[in-house]
Parts: C-alpha cells; sequence; structure tokens
DNA sequence: CGCCTTTGACCAGCGC
DNA sequence: GCGCTGGTCAAAGGCG
C-alpha cells in the first residue's frame, strides 16, 4: 500500500490530509461555508495549470523556493513531511487540520455555474521530481512507450491487454503535481481542459474510487486524478500532474481581453479567475513561516490580493489564492 | 463516426 | 516469494 507508485506519493497523504474533517483544531473553515448549498462553482484552474505563467511561476516556486514538506505544510502541519518524503506512513489522526483556505465566507455568486464547489486548497509535491527517484519508473516509460504500443500491439494476440515492454531502469522526470482540495458536488470539476478518463480505482481506505484523467490535447501528458475524501465526502481532491503544453479552449477564449476588461462583471468567472491568478506570481515567493500558523498565514495574505479589486463574484478564488500564495514577507 | 466512460485485467513497487 | 495497492491499458459500450 503504501507503495503507491505514486503517483503521488501524497496521494495517500491527500486523501488522509485532506480528508480530515474541519473543525479538527484549527483552521479549517472551509467545509463549513456555503454547507449544503449547491453552488455550482465554476473551478477554473485551467488558467492556473495550462502553460501560463502562472503555472511556470507556481511549480518553480514550490519546486525551487520551498520543498514539497513545506508546500504541504502550507495547509497542514509536519506530520506530514515523512510521507512526502518517502514512508507512506498514514497521518491520519493527526488531526491536523488540512484546510487553510480563508472562509469563501458567501463568496458564491450567484452568476456562478453549475460547477458545484468552493473552498480550494492547494497542495504541491515533489515538483523536484527526487521522490520518483525511487519508484515510478514507470510512468516514464508509458508516456512514449504508450505510443508504440499502440503501434505494436499487432499479433492480436493480445491475450493479455498490458504485455508492452517496459523499458527498465529508465526514470521518468517527475511532473510537478498540485493538488487541489475542492468542496463540491461533482467529482470533475471543469477547468476548462477536455480530459479523458482512462481509469479508476478503488482507493484503499475509502469508499469512493479515485478517477484517472488525462489530458486529450494530442502531445499533452498532462493527468489528473480526483477523488473524494473519504471524510468528508463534499471534498473533492484533485490532483494534476504534468504542464500542458497548450492554452486551454478557455484561455483562449478569452485571454486577450482579460485584462481590458477584466472588472466587468460580464466575465466569466474563469476569467476572473485568471486575471487574478496571473496577477499572483509576483506575490510568489518563499514561503518560509508558512507553516506556521495557517490563520496566521492566510490573515498576511488576505491584504495584499485585496487591491486586485476581485469582483464580487470571485469566491472561487478568493479560497485559492490564499492558499496558493505562500507568503509575501517582506 | 468520433469521443468519452466503464470496467476488468495487467504491471510494478513495496512491505512482510 | 507473496500479497496488496496504485496506476495504466484497452475492449466494449454509450452518447451526441
Amino acid at each position: 500500500m503504501s507503495g503507491d507508485c505514486g503517483g503521488f506519493q501524497f496521494h495517500d497523504d491527500l486523501s488522509s490530509v485532506f480528508g480530515q474533517r474541519p473543525g479538527g483544531g484549527g483552521v479549517s473553515n472551509m467545509l463549513d461555508l456555503q454547507n449544503g448549498e449547491p453552488t455550482g462553482a465554476f473551478m477554473s484552474f485551467n488558467e492556473f495549470l495550462h502553460g501560463s505563467a502562472y503555472y511556470s511561476a507556481l511549480a518553480r516556486a514550490f519546486d525551487m523556493s520551498i520543498s514539497p514538506e513545506e508546500a504541504l505544510g502550507v495547509s497542514y502541519g509536519g506530520k506530514v513531511t515523512r510521507e512526502v518524503e518517502g514512508e507512506s506512513n498514514n497521518i491520519n489522526g493527526g488531526g491536523g487540520d488540512v484546510y487553510s483556505n480563508v472562509g469563501s465566507g458567501g463568496g458564491v455568486t450567484p452568476v456562478t455555474p453549475v460547477t458545484p464547489n468552493s473552498s480550494v486548497s492547494l497542495s504541491s509535491t515533489e515538483a523536484a521530481g527526487d521522490e520518483d527517484s525511487g519508484r515510478c519508473k514507470k510512468l516514464d516509460q508509458q508516456g512514449e512507450e504508450k505510443v508504440e504500443d499502440k503501434g505494436d500491439e499487432n499479433d492480436g494476440e493480445k491475450s493479455k491487454k498490458v504485455n508492452k515492454p517496459r523499458k527498465k531502469g529508465e526514470k521518468r522526470q517527475r511532473e510537478p503535481r498540485f493538488a487541489f482540495m475542492t468542496k463540491s458536488e461533482v467529482d470533475h470539476l471543469e477547468d476548462g481542459y477536455r480530459w479523458r478518463k482512462y481509469g479508476q480505482k478503488a482507493v484503499k481506505n475509502s469508499p469512493y474510487p479515485r478517477s484517472y484523467y488525462r489530458c486529450t490535447t494530442q502531445k499533452c501528458t498532462v493527468k489528473k486524478r480526483v477523488e473524494r475524501s473519504y471524510q468528508d465526502p463534499t471534498i473533492v481532491i484533485t490532483t494534476y500532474e504534468g504542464q500542458h503544453t497548450h492554452q486551454s479552449p478557455a484561455t483562449l477564449r478569452g485571454s486577450s481581453h482579460i485584462l481590458a476588461s477584466a472588472s466587468s462583471s460580464a466575465l466569466a468567472p474563469s476569467f476572473h479567475q485568471e486575471l487574478l491568478l496571473h496577477q499572483v506570481p509576483p506575490l510568489i515567493t518563499t514561503n518560509q513561516q508558512v507553516d506556521a500558523n495557517p490563520n496566521m498565514f492566510l490573515q498576511s495574505l488576505q491584504s495584499p490580493f485585496q487591491q486586485f479589486q476581485l469582483p464580487d463574484n470571485y469566491g472561487l478564488l478568493q479560497d485559492i489564492i490564499p492558499t496558493f500564495i505562500p507568503n509575501n514577507h517582506p
């Protein structure tokens, strides 16, 4: 079990960590917000994820400025560290509060479309790619081999599906991964990209299956996993791996106008988010102290964002941003 | 017809 | 070595 190849070393962590019910102790109030409201939150991480500067900046920030542990620490405390380092200790019971989001505090927008969700939290691991050193080479190979395989699968013999030659010893560079914790009623949040589901697995210790998605754009190897917190079904944990090599349809659609009309309430929520997210990078510096007191952290983050004159309905971002930004400490 | 989801099977890594 | 688990494949079927 611990042997989760991978994908994400912290996937288990995520499950357990994100799975912690709010109220455990500290900061986690995000889940309590908007209770029972089937609000549709349009989760537009696309801008965040597509090959935009933001993604790169963020990845870089996590990768170079902070260790995975620290990144994770943004949301929860120390126990996690070990997992990130390769141990799959269950941090359950840690009671640590995972949610560090500033509540969306009713930031739910009436105009928000159908995707339910509200609060979001981000975590990042192993952008550093170290972790993979020990495992999951499989993933590396697949990207490339997969292609070959399809061609090779000749023989109609395919008695068994997966009998492709896997190169051994090859390591694949771990792609930066980011996990979002979202309160949502739908598993697959709209993020502006097109995804194809390629698998679903039951997750140990969780009644909810984990779904595996792959970006349908050719040559784009981005993947994402979606699973629900087993402790709080209203929480969806979305983990992105890799970096889009293209722009999302949503972005293409309006990116050029964003800056000009960003403040317009006519913009779709996603655009608001995009704008905001793109403005964020400068704030990403280091996140020392992040692991201190989430509350403190969040509080310190709030002011910087206010300068953006966020639209009334930026609800989601409201939650996302604070979590994203490690810290902006002078 | 193309795209997507579902689903059972396979593989690799890890712990015991 | 065995069993467990996560991750992936690919056939089959559904849908627009």
